[in-house]
DNA sequence: TTAAATAGGTAACATTTGTTACACTTTAAA
DNA sequence: TTTAAAGTGTAACAAATGTTACCTATTTAA
């Protein structure tokens, strides 16, 4: 069953014997939305590969300041380190599920053997950091050159991508926390991003025009 | 002369063929404080190795917007894309030397050799994806949950410690520019934190006297 | 079915950060 | 040596963001 569901997402990215290895060493998990898949210092022996649907990856202080940084998607690998050598390996991120998602969990025991054995697997580790680093960029972009208009708009766009939907089931409150602000202020700059033209406010809803 | 350089930095990290191989393929040079090693959007043949100095790590928006991420120092690599298979390898940050520093150059062919045949370069590869990784949380934290006074304050003893010296050679403007913010700004609070006795301000230069 | 909790709207005000303007001093260039 | 440029200090004001308070509507739980 994993083999199938590997064939189906990741059989253009890795090579036939390595498709076996990771359907032989793999655990298929399956995940509901807003469950949490790996906290901040969590020691993780495995590392997880996206099938299906959408995981939010975020920070937080010990003070219990929170932001989200980004958002996974299928083809993409959740961990920030795979902790080689000197690494603690534990988590500087969390994940939750942002909606029922589907996994398949590798031990971390196999990262190093396939870095050896397959190229494909070189190609994928190298470029999920790439990646990363990418994504990183692009969330230090945002909190050092937007104002928090645009930060609020860009949240809504990015997630009417990962949602695959133009409405969002949120509240102002959840915004808020993502965003590190306050609820008044997203409820503020929402009302003014109405008031453009730009989404429609319901309760419990926001529904995203102009993406 | 490069063996020996190499030896004096990296005899740890790298296991003695290795050691050899680079010191075969690498190129020695020398930089000057404020020389431009590597800018966004270049694409990069090579990667360095630092041996001595610093390198300071930002990033530019098109709009000229400009940021600070990190310093780099010894032991540390400046690249953060290795760019195997799909990626561009273009650069994504700019890298200034913030003093005269030596490094080694390596031809990127190598890179993915090495990685099937070394397991401490795999472990420094994943190792430095990690610590760059590491670095980028620690601007995102600044970013996103800092006042501008204490990013200042964190900016000041982060390059005293990469600078080796409680005194710093730099202007307001300089800081302003690094901290994406305006002069007025920068010494403003600069002007606070000398009233709070963290600081010393002479022109073109600041003690560090609490850190 | 009533009470409590949650979601959202908005005003008033505080704080932080950004901008403009101008003064003064020091350094570099003509 | 005079002039210009660069570095710094500071006031006054503007804009963005954060906070408190209170209101209404809707949903959930007792």
């Amino acid at each position: 069953m994993i083999r199938e569901k590997l064939e189906e997402y990741y059989s253009v990215v890795f090579e036939k014997d390595l498709l076996d290895e990771i359907a032989q060493a793999g655990t298929y998990k399956k995940v509901k939305e807003n469950e949490l898949l790996l906290d901040i210092g969590d020691k993780f022996h495995q590392i997880p590969l996206i099938l299906t649907g959408a995981i939010k990856i975020s920070r937080e202080t010990k003070k219990g300041d929170e932001i989200v940084l980004y958002f996974l998607e299928r083809g993409d690998t959740c961990t920030i380190t795979f902790g080689s050598g000197l690494n603690s390996s534990k988590s500087k991120v969390r994940g939750v599920a942002e909606k029922d998602s589907e996994l398949i969990f590798i031990p971390v025991e196999k990262l190093e053997d396939w870095m050896v054995k397959y190229k494909s697997w070189r190609n994928f580790v190298i470029d999920s950091y790439d990646i990363r680093l990418g994504e990183m960029l692009e969330a230090i972009d945002t909190l050092a050159f937007l104002k928090m208009d645009q930060r609020l708009f860009k949240y809504l766009t990015d997630k009417v991508q990962i949602m695959r939907s133009t409405s969002l089931n949120t509240t102002h409150q959840e915004i808020a926390v993502d965003l590190n602000t306050s609820r008044v202020v997203v409820s503020r700059l929402l009302k003014q991003l109405e008031n453009e033209g730009k989404i429609k406010l319901y309760r419990n809803k926001i529904e995203v025009l102009d993406f």
